[in-house]
DNA sequence: CTGTTAGCGCCTTCAT
DNA sequence: ATGAAGGCGCTAACAG
C-alpha cells in the first residue's frame, strides 16, 4: 500500500466537475452537498458522497477563495528572530487560532521580521489572508501603515503610541508598576533593582519595556522607594553581570524585579553563587511571565502579569468582528493585572 | 492623512480589468507588463504602470494561484507547543525561506501538532500550498502519511524510521556518540553522565534523542567507558534534580553529556551550587545546542551539533527540485557533525 | 508588439 | 429538490 509503482506525484486531482459526472449531478448539486446551503434528498446526497470518497475528491482552496472573495486565511504575525518564541506566546496564538478556526478560518504564523513591509504588503494586498494579527508591537509600527493602506482588517495584541483609532488588546501596563511596587513597598522594601528588558529592544520603542518601566518609576516615585533600572540583553549571562552591578551600585539592596526571562535566569545563578537566599535576603518579582518559566527556575518566581489566553481570545474576536463589517465601533481592551505569588517575595531584613 | 472619514474597509480592490481600461489596452497587455513574458514598447508600458501605481492595483493571489494552477506557497511545519521555537530553530527556517524566496515562493509557518492530521489533510490536499518542510520530525511520523495521500511534494528536516523512500536532510546522528565519547574517553573520563530528552519526547519516537542516545551507548561499550543516561524533563528544575541523582548513582562522575537545553542550565547550576567547578571537576560537552544558547550559560558549553543554515539550505533546494518535477532522484542527506570548543571540557583529574 | 479567447475550479442567482 | 449559466480575477495559448 505504501507505493504505487508509477509513482507520479503529478497525477491530476479530482474535480467538482469529476464527482458530478460519477454521481449523474449536476456541478452545483455537489456544491450544495458540501455547504449545506440547500436541501438535497438523502438519496443523492448519499451518490455524491460516495462519489467524492471513490475519488478522493477536496475541493480546491483557490477557487473556493476566488469564488467566495475570501480566503479563509489569517496570518499572525510575530517576528521570531527577535526572541523567539516561547509557551506563554504560545498561550496567544493558541487561543487565538481556537477562536478563529471555530468560524472556519486557518491561521497562519508569519516569522517575517517588523521591517519586512515589502513581505507584509503583499499578503495583505494580494488578498491572501483575509485578516491580521500583529503581535511584538512597537510604539512606532511600521506595519500598521501598512496594513492600513492594504485596507485588510488587523488587531494588535499590545499597541502603538498612537493607537486611539486602532483596535488592539492589551495588558494595562500602567498597573504594573504601582501594584508591584506596593507590594514590594508594604513588605518593608526601600531599594529595589529592575532587570529590564535588553537596550535595542527598549530603544525600539517595545511597548511592554517602555510602559512597565514608565509606571514603575512613577509608582516608586511615589511611593518613596528607589528603584535602579539596569537595561539588559536577554541573556543568562547578562542578567548575572547585571546582578553584581546592582548590588555594588545599591549595596542595600533587598528586591529585585524582572523583565526579561533569560536575564533573570541568569539574576537568580548570581544570587545563589553569592549565597544570597531568596526570598530570606532578597524578594524577587517578575512581570509577564507565563506559568512555566515562572515555576521553571529555582526557586519559582513570583510573578506579575496578564493572562495569555484571555488576550488572545478577544483579539480573535476582535479581529472577527472586524471581518464580519462591524466597522463604527471602537474595539481596545486592556487587561488588569493580576500576581501569582510563589513565595519569592517576603518582608525586607535590611 | 490618518483617516479617511468614510473609512470603509470594504472598499473594492481595483482588478485588471480596471487598469486596462484606464490604461486603454487590453487585460492581457497588463498581465504582461507585470510578469514581463512577452515584450512591450516602452510607451504602453508606461501607461499601464501609470494606471496600476493610480489605481494601487495589486494582483489578486488568489486568481493568480487559479490560473497557474500553482500557489507559491510553502508550508514549514513546526509544531511550536512541543518545546517552542528558539534560535537555532529559527536558522532552519531563515535559510530555507530564503532559498526558496529566490523562486518567488512565499514561506508560511504552520505551528499546529504533529498529530493535528485533519489540519494538514486540509491545507496539504486543498491546493493551499505547494510543498511543505516538515521539523521535528518522529520516527514515528503521521503527518508523511498524510502528505503522501494528498500526493504533494515534501521534505523533511530529520527522518522517519522507515525513510528509505522520503527526501529528507538531517544530521548524521550516528556520529555524534562516537565523536562525543572519544573527545571525553581521550581525556581520561570514564565515568560519564547524560542528561538527555525529556521522557515523552524521547518515547514518542523523537529522532535526535533516540539517535544520538543509541549511538552513544554503542561508542560507550566500544571505548569502554560508562555512560548513565537521564531521561529528564525540559526545565531547570528537572536539570537540577537529575545532576544530584547522577552523582548519587555514580560518584565518581567526572563528566556529563547534554542533550537538553533548559535541563542543562539547571544541571549546571546545580553543578555550581555543589562548588563542582567546570571544566576543572566536571566537563560538560552538549550536543546539537545554538551558538546563542552555549554561550548563554556560565561557563558556555562546548558542543557537537550540526550547520543548521546549512541543512535549511540543502532541504529547500531538495524541495524545489521536487517541485520542479525532479521525482526519480533520490534526495538524503545526512549532515556530518561538528564539534565546537567552548572550554567546558577537559583532563580528568579522578 | 498587441488583442482575443478559452479555461482554472468553484459559488450563487435564476430558473424549473 | 435539482439544473443551467454567469461570474470571481488572472494565465496562456492562439491569432494576428
Amino acid at each position: 500500500m505504501a507505493s504505487s509503482a508509477h509513482g507520479s506525484s503529478r497525477a491530476k486531482k479530482a474535480t467538482r466537475a469529476d464527482v458530478a459526472k460519477l454521481a449523474g449531478v449536476s456541478e452545483s448539486t455537489v456544491s450544495y452537498v458540501l455547504t449545506g446551503a440547500r436541501p438535497i434528498s438523502d438519496e443523492t446526497k448519499e451518490r455524491v458522497e460516495a462519489a467524492m470518497t471513490e475519488l478522493g475528491y477536496t475541493p480546491n482552496a483557490m477557487a473556493q477563495a476566488l469564488a467566495r472573495r475570501q480566503a479563509g486565511l489569517l496570518a499572525l504575525l510575530f517576528p521570531v528572530r527577535e526572541r523567539g518564541f516561547d509557551a506563554s506566546d504560545f498561550d496567544y496564538v493558541e487561543a487565538a487560532t481556537k477562536v478563529t478556526a471555530e468560524q472556519g478560518y486557518q491561521m497562519l504564523l508569519w516569522p517575517n521580521a517588523v521591517e519586512d513591509t515589502d513581505s507584509l504588503n503583499k499578503i495583505a494586498s494580494q488578498g491572501l489572508v483575509d485578516g491580521v494579527i500583529l503581535m511584538e508591537v512597537r510604539e512606532e509600527d511600521p506595519r500598521v501603515e501598512t496594513l492600513r493602506e492594504a485596507k485588510i482588517p488587523f488587531v494588535l495584541i499590545g499597541r502603538t503610541n498612537d493607537s486611539d483609532s486602532l483596535t488592539y488588546v492589551d495588558a494595562d501596563f500602567a498597573l504594573w508598576g504601582p501594584m508591584a511596587i506596593e507590594h514590594l513597598a508594604s513588605l518593608g522594601h526601600t531599594s529595589i533593582g529592575m532587570i529590564s528588558a535588553q537596550p535595542d529592544l527598549f530603544n525600539a520603542g517595545y511597548g511592554p519595556g517602555v510602559k512597565t518601566e514608565a509606571s514603575v518609576i512613577a509608582a516608586a516615585k511615589a511611593a518613596g522607594v528607589t528603584v535602579l533600572i539596569k537595561h539588559v540583553n536577554s541573556s543568562m549571562r547578562a542578567g548575572y553581570a547585571a546582578m553584581e552591578e546592582l548590588y555594588n551600585e545599591m549595596p542595600g539592596m533587598t528586591a529585585i524585579l524582572g523583565l526579561n526571562e533569560p536575564a533573570i535566569i541568569g539574576a537568580l545563578e548570581a544570587a545563589s553563587a553569592q549565597g544570597i537566599r531568596i526570598p530570606e535576603d532578597l524578594s524577587v518579582l517578575t512581570f509577564g511571565i507565563s506559568e512555566e518559566a515562572a515555576t521553571m527556575t529555582m526557586p519559582a518566581q513570583s510573578s506579575l502579569g496578564v493572562d495569555g489566553e484571555a488576550l488572545g481570545t478577544m483579539a480573535a474576536e476582535f479581529l472577527l468582528a472586524r471581518l464580519g463589517g462591524d466597522d463604527r465601533t471602537t474595539l481596545q481592551h486592556l487587561a488588569p493585572p493580576f500576581m501569582v505569588d510563589r513565595g519569592s517575595t517576603g518582608p525586607s531584613r535590611t
